[in-house]
DNA sequence: GATGAATGAGAGTTCATTCAT
DNA sequence: GATGAATGAACTCTCATTCAT
């Protein structure tokens, strides 16, 4: 076999993998986990219900591929590509927001269906095996808020006594939560500002600013360095005469 | 057939029924709602598998019957009764909170795990069907956040822009994805403690009270340092000349 | 319900077991274990497929019905009344030998068969347990035989240094060793004289009869008892003189 | 290809067809031969799933492999060695025992398992066809008792009137059976003692020496003694008169 | 000659639901 | 009203075998 036919060779075979998981995805997607059967996969995926079991030995086996795929090739890649990009915590912690919400909501349009049906799948079949390999996916992932959460704090821009676990469920229980409603009601139209009122609040209570010092601090300490430079201002003006 | 005994007899079936729905949702929370048979929920309650259909008509009004008694015998009574009990906001977030939280953890002890099936379930059966029973159960639940929130603004204790819909969604988003992950990680112990740590920055960013000043009110006082600062200046440049 | 009724609906249930144990019989000694699928066994039984599991969990289980009906009510009972009713040894063991090979042969004309996958199954499937029904049914019916060894010792008909289990082996291996080998070339035809062409050299090492006391050991005997009639009579012929 | 290529390609076939007879072998024996898949053969064998089907054609044709060369290679040429070295009948049949039942009980530990498997299998898909291969394989390796009976009468050493298929029922009946009830007990440990065990009894049924008298000419001492009865009771009643 | 991806029929089993009793 | 035997469609998964490479 040359080089080149086993190239094509593999190609093809990862073309194969990949029709199998999109068809999965989207029926997971759009009627459940439980209401998918195998076959109807392959049939989606135009190859026979031996070729699935080939590739993805069980039907939890390809789910895991899935989120899998989704947390390696979606989530993950672009969550690390914002925050080497945007600097400033708000604006991080804004495209993260989208980012997630997007994604989810993205390409199968009901991927979000997925995860929610598969947070039962998950305990039903892996149980409490703190070892899932979806754990190790889902904490990468959360390390990047984490990551962003700490440094916010570093350079003053986040209170600093914020606790990291209670910060997760903030912001990936709010967005996951309104993207539900929000798409019951409205599907994928208006999502990015949906998400920017959930994130107001929020950001009001995490950040440093008009905090630690309260507004009311601030303009004291605005009036105190007012009334300095009108001090000096007449000391100037006694000193001249 | 007496009235005494026709009595009886009623008291009878309902004692059933609550047994089918005793059994059922224990068994759904421990093991999902796929994985349990109608045979299992037959066997646990101590009755025939036609019984069950008898009652319920099918595994999914069976389901709905669960939630039903649910909202309506747990989780609305004490709602409400919070909300004439308690009258300052913080207070009340808190409590309905705890309450939320701990009537989705208690007796069952995972009956979350319920929910989270059950959304599945009901989309999958259900469909769109705005007209769902289940909807209806959960914005009469809703409802009562919605005036916490309402009279907390017309208190002056809440932020007078804060909007219906996203503050659900970071209420009961953020609650149940922390209930999940902190059972996941503690199961139901330090729950109560746990939701203080998720209310106190959601509490931060809602409420108004440490806002001494308004935006409105700092705006004036900048400007009037502005002004003062301005004349300064003023006098120090006729000063020079 | 009446109890006429109820008996007679007793009646149709085990009417509908016998069916499918028949059938399974009927199939399992044709084609064997592996190749008879409960689909077949279901359709030749007349019932749907869930019948068969709602009566026998599952196939494995079906084929421990089996074997457990044919040593409750065929091998065991006639072997029972064989010893009750038969007193010398060799009878007896004729006997045995002969309801063992035809009960096999019997019936379903190949239930031995049956046996022979079974070990097979049963090695597989119930792997080293000792405590497997199977064992317990195999058992209780060796124990027949056990007794009329037993038993024939102690009425001096056998040798009496024979040990039980060597001899089991001799017994039942000779016998379905030479069922198969019988059957394979005559089918039944002829299967009892083959039986006796089997016992013969078994018995003839089984024997105490002309053994513990061997032929020259009895002719010597019988010499002996003529020379003493010989001198007897000698002895009055001189008197009489 | 020179001759050196051509003759080291032809032993790398050999040496993969053994591999794969090998690995096959010890599964078959191990876990039996429906739970063997060819997957785990060609695992086991180190070589692709296709390539097992390039040697064998088929699975059962790859199960007809392994007896012909157990028979080819371990069975006969071991009996043929025993009957051309050992001249007395006992030993002779003793040495085929011990042969014949270690063989089956070594290397895979399990080969037995393989027989008994195997029938079901050859009567499964060979059908009563009498022209099995497997057939003329058993058939030669019986011809080893065969001879040794045959030959044992001829010198004097066995009954004469001893017929050949039931012997070879009794003799490999009751090693198999005794095989498998004692590895069942005590695996491979002690089995040559236990073959004694089995042959003992089993010999004194055959064997002719001990008759030291056969049953002809006991036959013979009984007519002289009872014609000296005869003769004696004459007197008497000449005596009487 | 060797590979292993692909196949698809068929396996055992489950299950919500029905209905005669 | 209560039962539980009966159903049969549908499920996930296995497997010997084929064939393009």
């Amino acid at each position: 076999m040359t080089d080149n036919a086993r190239r094509r060779s593999r190609e093809r075979l990862e073309e194969r993998e990949r029709g199998i998981l999109d068809a999965a995805t989207k029926l997971f997607a759009t009627a459940g986990f439980h209401a998918t059967s195998t076959r109807k996969i392959a049939a989606a995926a135009g190859v026979s219900e031996g070729t699935v079991f080939h590739y993805f030995g069980s039907k939890n086996e390809l789910m895991l591929g899935i989120l899998d795929r989704f947390y390696n090739e979606v989530l993950n890649p672009r969550a690390a590509e914002i925050l080497d990009t945007i600097m400033d915590t708000r604006g991080r912690l804004r495209a993260l927001a989208v980012h997630h919400v997007s994604s989810l909501a993205a390409d199968s349009a009901l991927m979000m269906r997925l995860l929610q049906v598969y947070v039962g799948v998950d305990l039903e079949i892996l149980g409490q095996d703190k070892q899932s390999p979806l754990r190790d996916l889902n904490r990468s992932y959360v390390g990047h808020l984490d990551r962003a959460v700490r440094e916010g704090i570093e350079r003053g821009d986040l209170r600093s006594n914020l606790e990291t676990r209670p910060l997760r469920d903030l912001f990936f229980g709010t967005l996951e939560y309104g993207l539900r409603t929000h798409m019951y009601r409205h599907g994928t139209e208006g999502l990015d500002s949906y998400v920017d009122a959930l994130l107001e609040p929020l950001w009001e209570g995490l950040s440093q600013s008009h905090r630690s010092k309260t507004p009311a601090q601030l303009t004291e300490r605005l009036e105190e360095a007012c009334e300095r430079l009108e001090r000096t201002a007449d000391r100037w003006e006694t000193a001249k005469h």
